[in-house]
DNA sequence: TAGATTGTTAATCGATTAACAATC
DNA sequence: TAGATTGTTAATCGATTAACAATC
């Protein structure tokens, strides 16, 4: 079977499974299956042989998945079966740590445009990029056909920079600043916080 | 009414609540409600109020929540009303970037210790501290009474550095390295990876 | 073949929501 | 007071799991 309204929960987990099949590929592994899967991630078999299942039959019985298989079709339905251009705004720490990350390439993505608010930031090199003026983003993002931004700017400015990504067409972010962005229906926002993750632990410590 | 076994999605909620409610103190408000609080989340605010009453009755009918009141109220259920000491754990840039990272201070977390494998990084300063030889954590993370540890070190080792963190006594770590961690019962991991983040939006875009 | 593992169904489990009495 | 909002209950909704026929 295949389409109606896959849960968001599901989509958010497939993710997860392309990286650790990934690890198996580069460990030289062919095959795996739901249990040895599971158990890699701290997940039931069955909850990975549901999240696949709504998507088409991608195993063989007494065998399990074929892991190139596999990837190929976890890519295709995530869409990063192509190279997305990404819009990073914001050339501080978080930012320089982003442009000089390994992990984009053939993974789906890759930083075509960086931009910051701060005239001596604006104009010098970072990376391959030139940075640019925060203030021409839609434009350069619109022409550029950029559909996803990584906002590493300071929290003060954080929603008027997600305004300037919607404006030019912008439909996913990736926050860095620790505030929650106000997005029109249709954008999708994903939050990255240390310190939210952190204090979700603590309360388990003792 | 109180304890008995709070679901972990509740308490995930609870450092976004918080850090809404932040925001909305640092602009001088006073009082909210959950209708407020969800709206600006996302959240229904049923939920919000379900949430909080498996701690107690933090509101007054008819008013809402005074902001000072609730915060001090997560702050302590969450135990982020103390200064943690955390372990880094790779020193590139990422990890510089969380040791330049103002966003610690106050919100329950200090960064006490740096580590990197790097003979020429060993000795080296790094903000008010000087990176150590990874080699020497579990000493010294166990001498300190670190519990929480974040890993920003290559996926190669970061298996390794978690187990070291595991040996010297920690029970929380975010991980910066795209890798799951296998950890023993009793330890938890974060996960926290630009990829996956985007990866779970290209599903949507078009 | 015998053993293993898939894809799927039905049952269970848990989380979210709607509604409202209580009350500030 | 009248209006508003909490805390909580019961109902709904949705996700996870157990189990197994199909079959490689």
């Amino acid at each position: 079977m295949a389409s109606t309204e896959i849960p968001d929960i599901v989509i958010g987990r497939l993710p997860v499974y392309l990286r650790a099949l990934s690890l198996m590929a580069a460990a030289g592994q062919e095959i795996t299956s739901s249990h040895e899967l599971g158990e890699k991630l701290g997940i039931s078999s069955a909850q990975i042989r549901k999240d696949l299942s709504h998507f088409g039959e991608f195993g063989k019985q007494g065998t399990g998945y074929r892991i190139s298989h596999l990837q190929d079709q976890l890519r295709r339905i995530l869409k990063v079966d192509r190279e997305w251009p990404v819009a990073l705004i914001g050339i501080g720490d978080v930012g320089q740590a982003l442009v000089r990350y390994g992990g984009f390439r053939n993974r789906g993505f890759r930083i075509v445009a960086a931009f910051d608010a701060d005239p001596a930031k604006v104009g010098q090199p970072i990376g391959d990029l030139t940075i640019q003026d925060v203030a021409t983003l839609p434009e350069v993002v619109r022409e550029q056909n950029v559909q996803i931004a990584m906002i590493a700017a300071p929290a003060k400015v954080a929603q008027d920079v997600a305004d300037l990504c919607v404006k030019g067409g912008v439909r996913a972010i990736l926050n860095y600043a620790p505030i929650n962005l106000a997005v029109p229906e249709g954008v999708r926002v994903q939050y990255t916080d240390p310190v939210t993750h952190l204090q979700r632990m603590t309360y388990y410590l003792v």
